[in-house]
DNA sequence: GTTAATTCCGTAGTCGACTACGGAGTCAAG
DNA sequence: CTTGACTCCGTAGTCGACTACGGAATTAAC
């Protein structure tokens, strides 16, 4: 039942058209990222290609990695004539995402010390990745 | 008030020692990952360093991505004899870290285009970054 | 015309790692 | 011996992004 061409769809055609759940768009809603059109006299909202839009944006935005608040501003700026505040917001997210990485980095590095000490100790002794969380200095991780 | 050099310290010195919050610590015993001492008939609980150091050692295995879950399995090797059940745990987050590390660096990479481009945009024209977002196919983003 | 699926709407639960609160008991300083 | 800080313990709240539930209304299919 593919109600994605349709000019109007119901909010299941419109959550099948999006792929995501029907409860994750009410959810949206109620966030106030997704506007809840008029309803005809006793009956069922309808959505058109905008709403489909919005939903897009928002899903690319959030695998850009912005919260669904920092989208929130965005949606602010979707007339697209504030170039500035956008990029502040895309840089901002930038550096964040530069951080993340820095810290995750670090993980990795310690993880694959450890992991390769492992993997050459010998079995008279103890674990060096047990002996290096329990505080061990001759099996450091580099501290923070 | 440092009661990290005495043999026994109440929770609260222990938190002082292990730079932690007391609530944290009653966390960490409600879900196993620390052993409560037995109380003094009407008296106020005690701890030693072994306390500390397992806390210590739960602040190490957080700093390299385990979780609390994990960090519990982490404690039921802490004999450090068998070695390969631990690394095959750290050899799993290795993975873990590796894979936020590929998808950060898609965020990263689609990011610092599209503040590129945002700054390279003469102010006649809307802002890409939005113009992105909006699904714009002259203004794309890696999709995954 | 009946039945099954959807919609509507509000409220509540989930996950992970805490953090806060409240009331009673205990301990140390002055 | 009072005052104030700390402990004990259970329960509940927080954050973010959903997900689930339940009952009434409405619509679509046969």
């Amino acid at each position: 039942m593919t109600l994605a061409d349709k000019q109007t769809m119901t909010i299941g055609g419109l959550a099948g058209a999006a792929d995501m759940n029907v409860e994750t768009i009410r959810y949206y809603q109620r966030r106030g990222l997704v506007a809840v059109p008029e309803k005809p006299y006793g009956g069922i909202r309808r959505y058109d290609q905008n709403a489909l839009a919005r939903l897009h944006f928002i899903r690319s935005a959030q695998w850009l990695g912005f919260s669904l608040d920092e989208i929130s501003e965005l949606l602010k700026l979707e007339d697209g004539t504030r170039c500035d505040e956008a990029r502040a917001l895309a840089e901002y997210k930038l550096d964040d995402v530069r951080r993340k990485i820095a810290s995750l980095r670090q993980m990795e590095s310690a993880l694959d010390t450890l992991v390769e000490r492992c993997r050459c100790s010998d079995n008279r002794q103890q674990c060096p990745i047990i002996r290096s969380l329990q505080g061990d200095s001759a099996s450091p991780m580099t501290e923070v």
